[in-house]
RNA sequence: GCGCCCGUAGCUCAGCUGGAUAGAGCACCGGCCUUCGAAGCCGGGUGUCGCAGGUUCGAAUCCUGCCGGGCGCACCA
């Protein structure tokens, strides 16, 4: 208990520098559903490695070039122009939500109809991502999520990384062309198929810059580097694990984390989320509806290799009855109790002396095994980097508290007990605030 | 067709680097507020751990095959 804040806080990490990359969504619209799993799965990640002791860095790769830019610009002129009752064209496959309504309304308001006759899509698509990138980042900081660096594509590019990679390969043999188009042979790395890395159009596909940037990675030295993605990517990592062996790095440093998708359900029917379609809810809307705490404990609740089932019609209307409350519970009662030992002159905070011997009951000793088992506990998380066993661990010592609580007082007629009883309690507050932090659930002391 | 993930109680899921009678929440039924917070506690489960083989003293856990669901298998990211 004297340890505070500092409880549970194993040494495993020593100090080695480990990079976590998550979320990495390009600003084409805002944060969905499945993207706040992956934030909060990606946070708690590296909450959990700094506290096991690892110097931690969160990184957002992303590029604001390419297609899907230029689609987004495009789908925003169109709506531009709808709005000046101009012909308009809008892109087959364009993002239909509404964001990019707004987005387009505030270009009219903000230049009028100078960009009827632009050139091209740039203004359009320089305007969406700063507006939507806004939003990005004011949707994760709702969350609680600080990103340590943004990391854009285009800096791979400006310093010449991209190319130097193809160099590199190329003198190895490890490229050739065909068809106009420049190959990778990802076979030599024992995978199926050679793959495209510089299209006939001359275009890099996604693969050449994310072997420029994990090589960048390894280059800025990190003991080891996580990466958090939706299994939607699976199929890249292979490919990028090849190109860096291939320049001579160790693809052992990278553990890639796949998280599965999250279903939602609303009004009892499933919700299928695209995009580029309407129909997706955005991580705003989760949390307008069920708040903070309830969002990062249910995104914590599954395993990410499972699929996660999110009903919404339960998560707003019994959000009572939802297990967060459950732990917060026992913390605020915590709480209680050392505020009611105060007012009967008891010193909660006051160990010297304090007999602990007379924590003879069973379920004392089991509250303090489970406590004391915390460290490795979180030890063992890190390394598998599974933050849902946190949650797991709360609901547990949680539910063993409680019944403890009813069954016995803890400030009663013997003074001596009380103390050791009290002592006790605050070191199940401290673990309880402890572990609740650790997953960015906040710690109330009042409910 | 190939690769990865999942398949455990009515529902949603833990447990899976092998170990004793397989757990939780929700839902359902019945109890508990004159003493530290009832957002709580106590009691109530006949589960082919998807199926079939195999390894082992021992398998939900490891291996193989099959079935069912998800995600991939681009000169999209």
């Amino acid at each position: 208990m004297a340890q505070g804040e500092n409880f549970g806080r194993g040494t495993s990490g020593s100090g080695r520098m480990v990079l976590v990359e998550f979320v990495s969504a390009n600003p084409t619209g805002p944060l969905s559903v499945g993207h706040g799993r992956q934030a909060v799965l990606g946070d708690a990640i590296a909450k959990l490695l700094s506290a096991v002791g690892y110097t931690v860095s969160r990184e957002y790769y992303y590029n604001d070039a390419g297609r899907q830019m230029l689609v987004l610009g495009e789908s925003v002129r169109a709506r531009y122009l709808e709005l000046l009752d101009e012909p308009s064209e809008f892109p087959e496959d364009g993002y239909q939500g509404e964001y990019i309504r707004d987005i387009a309304r505030a270009l009219v308001e903000q230049q009028g109809e100078s960009l009827k006759g632009a050139a091209d899509h740039l203004p359009f698509t320089q305007k969406a991502e700063e507006v939507i990138f806004a939003d990005i980042k004011s949707t994760l900081d709702r969350l609680g999520i600080r990103f340590d660096n943004y990391y854009n594509e285009h800096t791979l590019y400006e310093q010449g990384l991209v190319d130097d990679v193809v160099t590199n390969l190329r003198q190895q043999g490890l490229v050739y062309d065909h068809e106009g188009a420049v190959w990778f042979k990802t076979t030599e790395f024992g995978l199926e198929q050679d793959r495209v890395i510089i299209k006939s159009s001359g275009e890099p596909t996604y693969r050449l810059p994310d072997i420029a940037y994990h090589r960048e990675k390894m280059r800025r030295g990190y003991d080891w580097m996580v990466n958090v993605l939706g299994s939607d990517h699976i199929a890249t990592v292979p490919d990028v694990m090849a190109g860096i062996k291939a320049l001579g790095y160790e693809p052992e440093k990278v553990t890639t984390v796949i998280h599965q998708f999250v279903t939602l359900i609303r009004e009892g029917q499933q919700v299928k989320m695209s995009t580029r379609k309407a129909t997706f809810v955005t991580v705003d809307e989760l949390l307008d509806m069920v708040g903070v705490d309830v969002t990062r404990f249910f995104f914590l609740m599954r395993k990410a290799d499972s699929q996660l089932e999110f009903d919404l019609d339960l998560a707003t209307k019994e959000s009572q009855e939802n297990p967060v409350y459950y732990v917060q519970y026992a913390h605020a009662r915590l709480c209680s109790i050392e505020r009611q030992a105060r007012e009967k002159g008891l010193d909660p905070d006051a160990l010297s002396g304090v007999d602990y011997t007379r924590l003879e009951l069973e379920e004392e000793l089991a509250l303090l095994q489970a406590m004391a088992g915390l460290p490795s506990f979180l030890d063992g998380a890190a390394e598998a980097l599974e933050p849902h066993r946190i949650v797991f661990y709360l609901q547990d010592l949680a539910a063993k508290f409680h019944g403890y609580y009813n069954r016995h007082r803890i400030v009663g007629e013997d003074q001596e007990l009380s103390r050791a009883r009290l002592a006790l309690a605050g070191a199940l507050r401290v673990v309880f605030a402890n572990g609740l932090t650790l997953i960015g659930v906040s710690t109330p002391e009042t409910m």
